[in-house]
DNA sequence: GCCTTGACATTCG
DNA sequence: CCGAATGCCAAGG
């Protein structure tokens, strides 16, 4: 069952981000292995047991909108030190993770 | 096997 | 940035 492979990794990366820092499901996905499979990535997310405690609230999408039907997500954002737009989206440009540097620094 | 839906991504206006 | 349209992949009916 390569589900459980995919969301196995996609849990390992979601926790791996930093934090104040947030990440795309696309990202996540590409870093999964499985490029393209973002809407699994939020699948994965939405059926992540509560004791992996994954930090569901730094995954954001593409424009760095919320989870919808979420409203704690941005109390917990605000609580990680990501300060959200009026608009109630985070600001990518700042606040996504730079996973590129990740070993080199 | 076909159609619909979804915690999505990307491009255009 | 927001909304609409198109594309992509998987699960459920």
């Amino acid at each position: 069952m390569n589900r459980k492979e995919f969301s196995d990794k996609v849990y390992a990366i979601v926790l791996d981000i930093p934090l104040g820092s947030v990440a795309t499901y696309g990202m996540i996905a590409f870093l999964s292995g499985y490029p393209r499979r973002s809407r699994m990535v939020g699948q994965a997310l939405h059926h992540a047991p509560d004791f992996l405690c994954i930090p569901c609230h730094r995954v954001v999408n593409c424009h760095g909108r919320l989870t919808p039907g979420w409203a704690d997500q941005k109390q917990l954002l605000s609580n990680e030190g990501i300060h959200l737009k009026e608009n109630g989206c985070v600001d990518l440009k700042k606040y996504l993770w730079n996973f590129a540097f990740r070993g080199e620094l």
